[in-house]
DNA sequence: CAGTGACA
DNA sequence: ACAG
C-alpha cells in the first residue's frame, strides 16, 4: 500500500487486497438486494448518470426538492444496517470513535459521472468522510473549497480508500470519467464507490 | 449546481 | 455559462 496526499485527501492506494474486495462486494450485494439501486432526480430536472442505494440510519437522496438525507428507500423500507466488513474499514481509517450513520452506495456504468459537488448535508463537517473503490478505474478530481480555480485528478482503483478530513472536508470533488472494463472484480464492469458518513 | 457542454 |  502506498498513501497519496493530494490538496489535503488522503489516498491510500491498493488499501483492500483481492480477497477484502471480495468481501466488501459481497456485503454490496446483499445491500442491493434489499435497497435496490435507483437514480435519483437533480433538483433542477435531470437524472444522475450514478445509479445508487445505502446502508445505515440514513440514505442520501435527492429529488425536486433537493439534496438530503433521508431515512427509507424509495420504496419505504428502511435502509439495511451498513455491513461489519465495511464499518471495519471505517474503523481502521477514519481516525474517531464514533461510526458512520451512513454508507452510500455508487454505481458508475461506462459513461457515469459525477460533477464537481461538496459534501455539505451532514449537521457537522468536523467528522471525516471515508470513501471505497471497488471494480473499474475511475478518474477523480479535486478542485478546493470554492467553485472555480485549478484542479487535481487521480486514478482511483479497486481497493483504493480515500480519506476526506480536516480542512479538506468541503473540498468540491467529483468523478469525469470511467474506464470501463480495467477490473476484474466486476463480472458485468462498472464502478462501485462506497461514501461512508456521519449524517447526524 | 451531486448536470451538461464548450473551450482552453 | 447555461437553463430547468
Amino acid at each position: 500500500m502506498t498513501v497519496l496526499r493530494l490538496r489535503g485527501f488522503d489516498i491510500r492506494k491498493q488499501y483492500l487486497n483481492t480477497q477484502a474486495q471480495n468481501e466488501v462486494l459481497q456485503a454490496v450485494r446483499a445491500v442491493a438486494e434489499t435497497a435496490p439501486v435507483f437514480s435519483p432526480m437533480t433538483p433542477y430536472g435531470k437524472p444522475m448518470t450514478v445509479r445508487m442505494t445505502s446502508a445505515g440510519k440514513y440514505g442520501w437522496f435527492s429529488d425536486a426538492s433537493g439534496y438530503r438525507y433521508v431515512r427509507t428507500h424509495p420504496s419505504g423500507t428502511a435502509w439495511p444496517d451498513i455491513p461489519s466488513p465495511i464499518l471495519d474499514i471505517w474503523r481502521a481509517v477514519s481516525g474517531v470513535d464514533r461510526l458512520p450513520d451512513c454508507c452510500l452506495v455508487n454505481f458508475y456504468g461506462e459513461d457515469a459521472r459525477m460533477g464537481l459537488h461538496q459534501d455539505r448535508d451532514e449537521a457537522d463537517f468536523s467528522w471525516p468522510v471515508v470513501s471505497v473503490s471497488l471494480g473499474d478505474d475511475g478518474l477523480f478530481r479535486i478542485g478546493n473549497t470554492t467553485r472555480g480555480g485549478k484542479t487535481e485528478s487521480v486514478w482511483l482503483q479497486s481497493g483504493d480508500v480515500v480519506v476526506m478530513g480536516g480542512a479538506a472536508r468541503l473540498t468540491y470533488h467529483g468523478v469525469d470519467r470511467i474506464r470501463f472494463g480495467t477490473s476484474t472484480l466486476l463480472p458485468k464492469g462498472g464502478r462501485i464507490n462506497l461514501t461512508l458518513r456521519v449524517v447526524d
